[in-house]
DNA sequence: CCTCCTCTGGAATGACGTTCCAATGCTCGA
DNA sequence: TCGAGCATTGGAACGTCATTCCAGAGGAGG
């Protein structure tokens, strides 16, 4: 134990990367709303000014720790697995909705700013198996983009319904609810939602943002398709 | 003007709708962050405790501002326009951009919950189109949110950017200075990120959103086909 | 040993969401 | 026409939170 009661430098020595991985703890256990300096100095053992010098505010903390998670996700990837570039999208695009689901308030803040490392790095993976593909270069950015933009808002979306509120209801019971509202609209104003209410119930999220992202890479197939035949 | 000073009953009385549109005007205004109670009683020319008899809270008011302004965008497009079902398509979801991409702050809510009345108008009319192609019934649900989500997900980063910080630096000064950061990185490390910088700071948000909206409408084109050889 | 400079802890501040309550006038039955 | 009850209002009060401020403690370098 370090000297506990002298305002004093501690040899546990803070840093910014002490309190990201704090911050991630913390959001974590409580979800983005119940992250507060309070809770944070008191796991750090320490007084807001402390972290304020390493952090310049909660919005930046919160964006080095979703950060982090992205990072950490790209690391537990890092041999690349076999396959045509296709599925390696695939099992990169899963390994990351994954993490991400783990970690339910990351996900929106992951392309909140273009220029985090490891958003970056993302991206840097997306864009090596997309240039494997004969999609002319081009189109590369907007492609590579989209995917991105599909893969953490996708997630972001699964994941906010999972902790939207604390405790008392499952995710399973919020669709439930939900479903059941569709299923009790007029049919003659809204014929297709009711129709896909118990769809709504049924469906698994993982499986869902699976077939979406194939919707992605069978446009993006179909067009590398069209542009080799004119 | 009505009475001005006595804790009284006032003529122009006090609503959902009254309070939600103010809100909806704030927001404009100032961003989600700028919404705060005390803007808003100002602005209706009460106090906290009447607007809480009519709203439960500032989260809920946040929900029903986004969904009025939904409703909005699909009122105005009433008349449904020529074309086949994916012209269409991609007229609705082009109109929607255009409205959430002038109301910044809206994006994100839309979709937070699934029972908001407008967004299950929106749904509808997706799904509407979607039942004019020949894609097996059992897959409209997943398809339908796929382009849903898209759709306001995208909107969500494009508008966050514009309105990320208040005044000062616009769109385009944001995309500059993240393009430099992607063109400042080692082409060795980033190869692909570099490569797709100037992309970055030279594409058009809007032109984006429909480059990815045909990817997947291609996607859904392909689809269809191979259900059909099959 | 003295002096910066880095880093620390906690007190103080101000803004905000939310709750509480006394007061008011409309509505409706008598 | 009158009174009771109820829907509605305005604002004061409260507790929480992010952020700022500051007085100091150690280590590094002269």
């Amino acid at each position: 134990m370090p000297p506990p009661k002298s305002r004093t430098r501690r040899t546990d020595a803070l840093s910014r990367e002490v309190v990201v991985r704090a911050a991630v703890e913390l959001l974590d256990e409580h979800g983005e709303r119940g992250l507060t300096f309070k809770l944070l100095t008191e796991r750090l053992q320490t007084g807001a000014g402390a972290v304020y010098w390493h952090v310049a505010n909660k919005d930046e903390l919160v964006l080095m720790a979703a950060d982090h998670v992205i990072g950490a996700a790209l690391a537990a990837l890092s041999p690349e697995p076999d396959g045509d570039a296709e599925a390696r999208m695939r099992a990169l695009a899963l390994a990351v909705y994954d993490t991400l689901d783990q970690h339910g308030w990351a996900a929106p803040h992951v392309i909140a700013v273009h220029t985090m490392p490891h958003t970056m790095g993302l991206l840097e993976r997306i864009g090596g198996l997309l240039a494997e593909t004969r999609l002319p270069a081009g189109r590369h950015f907007t492609v590579a983009t989209a995917i991105l933009i599909y893969l953490t808002s996708v997630t972001a979306q699964d994941a906010g319904r999972a902790s939207a509120v604390e405790p008392g209801v499952s995710r399973d019971g919020v669709l439930e609810h939900e479903a059941r509202q569709w299923a009790a609209l007029d049919p003659r104003a809204f014929p297709f939602v009711t129709r896909i209410a118990a769809d709504l119930a049924r469906h698994d999220d993982r499986e869902q943002f699976l077939t979406g992202l194939n919707l992605l890479l069978d446009g993006l197939r179909a067009q590398v398709a069209a542009e080799h035949d004119s």
